[in-house]
DNA sequence: TTGAAAGCGCTAACAA
DNA sequence: TTGTTAGCGCTTTCAA
């Protein structure tokens, strides 16, 4: 196979002249098709094969004003999102969805406030269809940016800031985090355990919203002694664990919104000779593999399916994308909510 | 600031006509300006402003025939690269270097060996000016198609397969994997220790052959019952702690090829109630920071900077790219080793 | 069912 | 220094 060296790929001019049909018989039938007479496709196709023919993006976009890609945009700069699988596992669900549909991915990543404004210029160039993003505080201005755009997009979780009248709602996929942490809770009362403790994570973010107020649909009346709040990193869960044994010896469990804390909280409990779950018992949640089954013991935990939940991102977006082409209305966007399930392991 | 419905966006002919120069000046002028007399440049630059004008990728691309964007294609679809953060960060180094050099990143991830094609396909579509690649093996189609799609190519990690004869070598940015082994092994040995046990890394992988070069470099005869395989996974690292527990009660020191197995590692001595460092010292290589500093004791390892190599190799291929176009003869391109450091923790 | 022709929005010779 | 003009490769009316 001989190499196509750059800038002397064939083109649809020279399938046609190949094929001897016109240059828009061979678009129809690169297009797939339809409306053209048998023998005709048959002698384009073939010289599509000879010819190695590939269309040419560019040209394609420039005049159907599709591109054939999605955005998806990391915004959170923080190295959390860098230091644990998740991001990866979502990502990954997101690229084999746009795959299976012939869709690329462009990833943006966000590394501070300035970079918003590349971000803009890109998403506004016409680069994509639509976008996918994550993990918003109240005051991104990344929905701004795409609304400025036009572009569909669905979120990653549940989004924290409040839909402007009038605008559509965003759409996104997230987990049930609050019927995970009730599930928890519930199999750590169910274990016999009443002063049952909460790591939470950082209030700003919606999901650590949703597995604190799964605790507290349990926990009924919240004994503030008990709550700590964490930012996610094994760190933190250890500083939290340590003011709560400091504030509350006779605590016999906790529950960690994530497994990263749940760890740190380990890994404090050990240091202090309590016995896990002997005198407290614990659960985590996220079942992140390489944290969850290296604890010692391992760790309960909360799993939930985070690559199917790229997937559906993406097919959410696609479909949304389908639609409006097909210019129907705009019917309400809507959004999905992902089960969980509990992991029990011998933290608990 | 109104909406663009899409569609709609001013095209450079709207703000030529509203600036009363040509297109040609017009477009002289958003692209830098030179050649264009200061009031010109004044007006044309105000109609972009107040039409908001951003110029249209695919045009631009038909005819400059550069998209302006790179691929990065993640051809491991083992886990192992989604359970460590590694592919993360490397990933974020390339995305910062692209962004700052005003360049998109598309991310290819390769599932099966199906999506190959698809992958070609796009490669030779003119998406894309080059390619960033990561862990590829003997055998992976990858390095041919980017040859036939013409497109310059950087490696994340050594390459395993042989350049074919009169081709330019792959370029390449690695870690000095086999330096910080030997570092690693040395360490050990300042402390006395003489059983040193290596568990090494699934040997088609080149990170893991230099680190068990490294690991020779010190420790000259290898006595093969201190020496384990695994394959980069915690399980892998348990069982091949066990194996030569097994073979050897006596060791008195591990050098595990990478923090996972070297966890494993870990707790199989926890197990058996094996004092770290006192009877066993333990080093790993990564520095992961979620396993590293979890484990219990924290665990001595190689640290080696990721998103600097990451970074690395967009800068490589960025500066390819622009030799290309330069038409500057095309110089045997270079490759990246980058420095590794040890860090000590308590586990040697 | 097929082909001729008109652009999509932009850049880059070439002329003026 | 500026404008005119000819495409880049493709899709898509519109006629035939």
């Amino acid at each position: 196979m001989p190499d196509q060296s750059p800038g002397s790929r064939p083109t649809l001019e020279a399938v046609a002249a190949r094929a001897g049909v016109s240059r828009a018989t061979a678009s129809r039938v690169v297009n797939g098709g339809d409306g053209v007479r048998k023998p005709l496709v048959d002698r384009v196709r073939q010289a599509v094969e000879e010819l190695q023919y590939i269309p040419n993006h560019a040209a394609r976009t420039l005049v159907t004003r599709r591109t054939g890609a999605v955005a998806v945009v990391i915004a959170e700069p923080e190295t959390r999102i860098f230091s644990d699988p998740f991001f990866s596992r979502q990502l990954r669900g997101i690229g084999k969805e746009l795959a299976e549909q012939d869709t690329q991915l462009v990833l943006l990543i966000v590394e501070g406030p300035g970079d918003f404004d590349r971000i803009e210029r890109y998403l506004c160039g016409g680069h994509v269809d639509g976008a996918l993003a994550f993990s918003l505080h109240t005051d991104d201005p990344l929905p701004g940016i795409t609304r400025r755009a036009g572009l569909p997009t669905v979120y990653g979780g549940r989004p924290s800031w409040t839909t402007p009248p009038g605008e559509r709602t965003a759409s996104y996929v997230d987990a049930d985090n609050r019927g995970g942490a009730r599930a928890a809770v519930q199999h750590l009362r169910d274990q016999g355990r009443r002063r049952i403790a909460c790591i939470c994570g950082p209030p700003d973010q919606t999901s650590a919203q949703d597995r604190f107020d799964g605790y507290r649909d349990i926990q009924l009346d919240v004994d503030p002694t008990l709550v700590a709040e964490g930012d996610f990193t094994v760190e933190s869960g250890a500083r939290a664990m340590e003011e709560l044994l400091d504030r509350r010896p006779d605590l016999d469990a906790v529950f960690a919104a994530n497994d990263l804390m749940a760890s740190g909280a380990l890994r404090v409990l050990a240091e202090r000779g309590i016995p896990v779950p002997g005198q407290v018992a614990v659960v985590g949640f996220d079942d992140m593999a390489s944290v969850a089954e290296a604890t010692v013991p391992p760790l309960s935990t909360v799993r939930q399916d985070v690559e199917g939940q790229g997937r559906l991102m993406a097919r959410l977006l696609l479909r949304n994308l389908d639609r409006d082409r097909a210019r129907q209305g705009a019917e309400a966007p809507d959004s999905v909510i992902t089960p969980t399930t509990l992991v029990r392991r011998a933290s608990s």
